[in-house]
DNA sequence: CTGGAAATTGAGGATGACCTCAACTTAGCA
DNA sequence: TGCTAAGTTGAGGTCATCCTCAATTTCCAG
C-alpha cells in the first residue's frame, strides 16, 4: 500500500535518509535538520513532507544498526570463555558507539525510545543477561555485578568517547581496561550502594532527559 | 583602585554572583544568562555591564569552590594510608561535582580555563601527582596507572552524575567503585593503549568542545 | 541641595533553530 | 499530449538566546 508512492518521493526519501545517517552520525542526534536538508540536496519543507519529527528519522535509521547489535551479542555468547564473550560484548557495544556519535547519543541519553528502539533494547538486556549470568557462573565476573550496571558503564563511555574524539580517539580503550579489570570476581571489593532496579533503568528510557 | 566604586553597583555585583552561582549550580555552565539577571533582580543590561562575558562570571565564581579542592587534597595527603588517601581523593572530587552542575561541567568538559583557573588546576594536578606517586610505592595501586587517566575518570563520572540526579542520584558511587577495584595493582590485566600525553591533556583544557 | 559622573534599564537587532503552508512544479496515467 | 494529484519549495512566523546602546535614574562629593 506504500507502493502507490512517486518514483521521485521515493528517491528523495532514500537522499534523505542517507542525509540524516551522516549527519547524526557526525554531530550527534541534535544535529540542525536543515543541515540534513542542505545535504540530501532537498528542500526543508521536502523533509518535513516526509519526516514529520526528528523521531521518525531515528525510527528509520537505528533498527537496522541495532541489528549489529545482535550479531555481537551471538558472537559473544557463542565464544567458549564466558569471560572472554562477556568482554567481548562489552568492548564491541562501545566500539560501535565510538564509531558512531549518533548510536553514541542513543545509547548515552535517558534515551529517546519509540516503538522499535524500544525493542531491540530489550532485545540488548536478554542477551546481556545470559552473558552476565554465564560469566559470573563462570566464576571469573564477580558476583554482584548487574546487568542493570551495564547502564552507567555504557553513559560512562559515551562521554569518554565524546571528548577524546579529537586529541586522542583511542583512550577510552585504557579506560574500559581499568573497568574490566574491576569487573573480574577477584578484583571484588564490597560496593557502597544497589545496582539500579529494573524500574529506575526503565524511568530513564522514557524520561527526556537535559542535554549536556 | 576598585575602591572607587559605587556602593549601588556593588550591591548588585554581589547579586548577580549569587545569582550566577545558585543558577550554574542548577542548570550548568550553559544557562541562560536572562535567567541569572532575573534571579538577582537586575536588568539584562546591567548583567552585561559588570559581567562582559560568560567566562568572566566563572572566574569570579570558581576559583573559591577550587580551594575545596585544595583542601581535598590536604587531607588525602595526610591519611597515613596512601591508597586510603587517593581514593578518598577521588571520591571527593566526584562528590563535588555530584552537588554542582557548574564544577561537574567544568570538569565534564574539554574545560574553559582561564587565568586563574588554569593555575587552580595545575595545582590540582600537581596535587594528584604525589597522590598517585605515593599509591603506587605503596603497592596498592596498579604501576600502570598515570596522573592523567584521571581525566577521562572525570569525564565518565561526570555524565554519570548528570544521568543518574533524578532517578538514582547515588549510583555513581557504586560505578566508582567498580573503578577502583579495577585500579588496585592486585587488579591489574595489561592494557592496549597508552596514557594520554601531558600535551593531549592540555589540549582538552584549551580547545573549546562542542556540546553534548 | 544640586550637578554631573556612574549605573541601570529594557526595547530591540542578530542569530540559529524549529516548523508551516500557499504557491509552484512534475511524474505518470489516460 | 495533456491534466491532475502528488510532491516540492522556501519565505516567513515562532521561539529562545545572545548582546548593545540611547535614554533614564541614582548616587554622592562639593
Amino acid at each position: 500500500m506504500p507502493k502507490t508512492r512517486r518514483a521521485d518521493a521515493a528517491r528523495n526519501r532514500d537522499k534523505l535518509l542517507d542525509a540524516a545517517a551522516a549527519v547524526f552520525g557526525e554531530r550527534g542526534l541534535d544535529a540542525p535538520l536543515e543541515e540534513v536538508a542542505r545535504r540530501a540536496g532537498v528542500s526543508i519543507g521536502t523533509l518535513y513532507n516526509h519526516f514529520p519529527a526528528r523521531q521518525d528519522f531515528f525510527d528509520a535509521i537505528f533498527p537496522a544498526r541495532l541489528a549489529a547489535l545482535d550479531r555481537l551479542a551471538e558472537t559473544a555468547l557463542a565464544d567458549p570463555d564466558p569471560w572472554a564473550g562477556f568482554a567481548a560484548y562489552v568492548e564491541g557495544l562501545v566500539a560501535l558507539q565510538a564509531g558512531d556519535r549518533g548510536l553514541n547519543d542513543v545509547l548515552a541519553r535517558g534515551f529517546p525510545l519509540a516503538s522499535e528502539l524500544g525493542e531491540a533494547c530489550h532485545r540488548g538486556f536478554a542477551h546481556l543477561d545470559r552473558l552476565v549470568e554465564r560469566a559470573k557462573e563462570s566464576g571469573r565476573l564477580r558476583g554482584d555485578f548487574e546487568t542493570s550496571d551495564m547502564v552507567p558503564l555504557m553513559w560512562a563511555m559515551s562521554q569518554i568517547i565524546r571528548e577524546s574524539k579529537d586529541a586522542g580517539p583511542e583512550v577510552w580503550r585504557r579506560f574500559l581496561g581499568f573497568v574490566l579489570d574491576g569487573l573480574r570476581a577477584g578484583a571484588a571489593h564490597p560496593l557502597p550502594v544497589p545496582a539500579l532496579s529494573r524500574e529506575q533503568v526503565a524511568g530513564f528510557m522514557d524520561g527526556t532527559s537535559p542535554g549536556a
